[in-house]
DNA sequence: TGCAAGATACCTACCGGTTGGTATGATAGC
DNA sequence: GCTATCATACCAACCGGTAGGTATCTTGCA
């Protein structure tokens, strides 16, 4: 989704397949369903690259290209929207550690695995979900218990394969290293943290 | 400190001593640092409490019985207040640590153990500066830095006795046990922590 | 198939309230 | 009287949210 903006309003508002939706807000193609995913896709990244804090319906409205009337036909209210925002990125979150399952060899620790991989994994994308400032994200009540809630089930779900405080251990110290990573400032280089995976991941042999 | 609204205005402001500083701000006996440490109370309260979006000029203001102009004679702007916070949480830790410090048995993985107690230990008092929102506080650039400045200054420090991936891990392992703690929504009992605080003390021995 | 009727999708204009910040005035202590 | 320490009054910008209009799309019916 690409965003132009052409003078002091009306952003031309171009699909990833090419076809313009015209510059004029008035007569724009309506495709209401594409307005709200830009409205979420927008909502999510003000919210990961400034923090929470700077998610005003203003600025989501005007980054998708309408106005904040228009936001309001989608979203009751400015909760309604982050809470759609949130459920999203559980979402892809869920997918993500299905397809780290899938590849993985199975038996003991399987999850715990899977889990580390991917907190792992999505840190060198640049705009991962859980990238900069998804702390902030995370302190909203929420998506609090919406991440506690996500992580029972998948306890529940693997318990046959991932009980056990040394897996536990793992996986608190895959969290450590996750908060390590978003809390480093800007302007502090990575540092190898391949070490710190392979020996995280023998830790999950039996 | 206890604050005693009464009326519409002009909090009685009563120090710890019990000595009030009168009612009305008028004829209030001038104590310039009693003034400026309270601002600086009710600021980190506040934001710990409710998140630092909570942190406005007039809240901080008000809860410290002063007007937002007296509070902008000792901030220039509401940064430096919220530096100044920042400040005092990190002095704070840094005497806790030094607490646990001297209390070990020294050798192998002293800092280790000593850091890993006082995340631990933190987590029981309920006002504590890392309690509950403390994720919103972290997530601000400055304290992100000034974080990972005082780390970075404690492992040079203990350099001859903490270093290595173990003790890496337990120390992250730490660090995500307080995050899943602060991330426990509200209604959720605290399970029992003394096993894994035990099991990860006893990862620290050489 | 054509068209009226209504649902849907959006915009403009505005509201009360709060924000960080400033300019100026009053008072207390030295 | 001078200066540090506040209070008072005010401002422009922005906040989330509402009201009411208009354009477009869909659907039922002739």
């Amino acid at each position: 989704m690409i965003l132009i903006f052409s003078g002091r309003r009306g952003a031309k508002l171009i699909s990833n397949t090419g076809h313009a939706l015209v510059d004029s807000p008035r007569n724009r193609k309506k495709q209401p369903d594409v307005v709200r995913q830009a409205l979420l896709d927008c909502a999510r990244k003000l919210a990961l690259e400034h923090g929470l804090a700077a998610v005003s319906l203003q600025a989501v409205a005007s980054a998708a290209g309408v106005t904040k009337g228009g936001l309001f036909h989608h979203f009751p209210n400015k909760q309604a929207l982050i809470e759609a925002v949130f459920d999203g990125m559980m979402e892809s979150l869920d997918r993500e550690i299905d397809e780290e399952l899938e590849k993985d060899k199975g038996g003991h620790g399987t999850f715990t695995r899977a889990y580390v991989r991917t907190l792992f994994a999505d840190r060198a994308l640049a705009n991962s979900p859980w990238s900069a400032q998804t702390m902030t994200v995370l302190a909203n009540p929420y998506s609090k218990s919406l991440w506690h809630r996500w992580m029972n089930d998948r306890l529940v779900r693997h318990a046959e394969t991932d009980m056990g405080m040394r897996l536990e251990i793992v996986r608190l110290a895959a969290d450590g290293a996750w908060l390590a990573h978003v809390l480093r400032p800007d302007d502090h280089a990575a540092s190898d943290d391949a070490v710190l995976l392979r020996e995280l991941i023998e830790l999950t042999d039996g």
